[in-house]
DNA sequence: AGAAGGACCTGCACGC
DNA sequence: TGCGTGCAGGTCCTTC
């Protein structure tokens, strides 16, 4: 479902209503893909955690759990685990009271010291939850951040690299929480067409690519992101940005800056719209 | 190295 | 109403 400005609205809003809860139990009820650490070992190691803080990683929603029990001394209490959920395409993480009905597709229930519950719901069973323990070390996500990168970081990424700058900007290991949403609206904005190839593209585009790139991120995030379907914060809420979309999924309607009917192509797989004028 | 295609899943919109 | 088709915010794997 989400991309960087969803997942980020997500994580701010769960950071704002879980933090500090106690975990209490958990129940893990989906087939074993869907846990990159086996659910045993969740369900055994989660309970007892005080949530410290719900951040965002590139698509990912980091967990920052410490053990409810540590005595406060003056060294700060060490990072006991983390436990990190990608939403995949259709994945919500819900905060309800625990008496209410439990939806169809929950494959995860947290119980939290204030009665309440964390259900992570997923139609599709794209989503993927897994526990990092302290000697993993902090997750840092698969790439750069696409928020406050250099210029140079930024250039850096896509030099020499033969392939389409759209499949570029969906690779995870450059930049993370980069979707299709966001590829095709940045470029848009940057008037790049999604085909050209990324390591020839000029200084001027690309710079013009990240600056797009930040602006539209940052709007998005700032609206509460998008919701095509069926997309809903931490409290239910939908998102804005969908309203500001200028080629997503907008096929054959007209361009917003020249009027020309936007394009639909299948690049990588992924639909990809463009304006054939704006776009060279 | 990278592209294309399929796989993994369910749900929805649409045409007939 | 029901059925078939295509499409969907993502990622991973195999083949060429």
């Amino acid at each position: 479902m989400p991309e960087l400005p969803e997942v980020e609205t997500i994580a701010r809003g769960l950071h704002a209503r879980v933090k500090g809860e106690r975990i209490e139990r958990a129940w893990f009820g989906s087939k074993p893909e869907s846990f990159l650490t086996p659910a045993a070992d969740m369900a055994a190691l989660l309970p007892g955690r005080r949530i410290d803080r719900v951040s965002r990683v590139g698509k990912h929603i980091v967990f920052d759990l410490s053990e409810a029990e540590a005595k406060h001394t003056s060294e700060a209490t060490a990072l006991s685990l983390q436990w990190i959920v990608h939403l995949g395409m259709t994945g919500r993480l819900l905060v309800a009271e625990s008496g209410l009905k439990m939806p169809a597709h929950a494959h995860a229930v947290l119980g939290l010291s204030s009665g309440r519950e964390l259900r992570f719901v997923d139609a599709r069973r794209f989503g993927r939850l897994a526990l990092r323990k302290p000697e993993q070390g902090w997750f840092r996500g698969p790439g750069a951040e696409p928020l406050g990168i250099s210029q140079d970081a930024f250039r850096a990424l896509f030099a020499g690299r033969r392939t389409p700058i759209k499949s570029a900007l969906l690779n995870q290991k450059l930049l993370h929480g980069v979707g299709n949403i966001y590829a095709d609206e940045s470029l848009f904005r940057a008037g790049i067409r999604p085909r050209r190839m990324a390591g020839r593209l000029s200084r001027a585009e690309l710079d013009r690519l990240r600056q797009a790139l930040g602006s539209v991120l940052e709007e998005a995030i700032h609206l509460g992101g998008s919701s095509v379907s069926d997309y809903v914060n931490a409290d239910g809420a939908r998102g804005f940005f969908q309203l500001e979309h200028r080629v997503y999924r907008r096929t054959g309607e007209p361009c917003l800056v020249c009027g020309t009917p936007v394009r639909r192509i299948l690049l990588g797989g992924r639909g990809t719209h463009f304006c054939p004028r704006c776009q060279s």
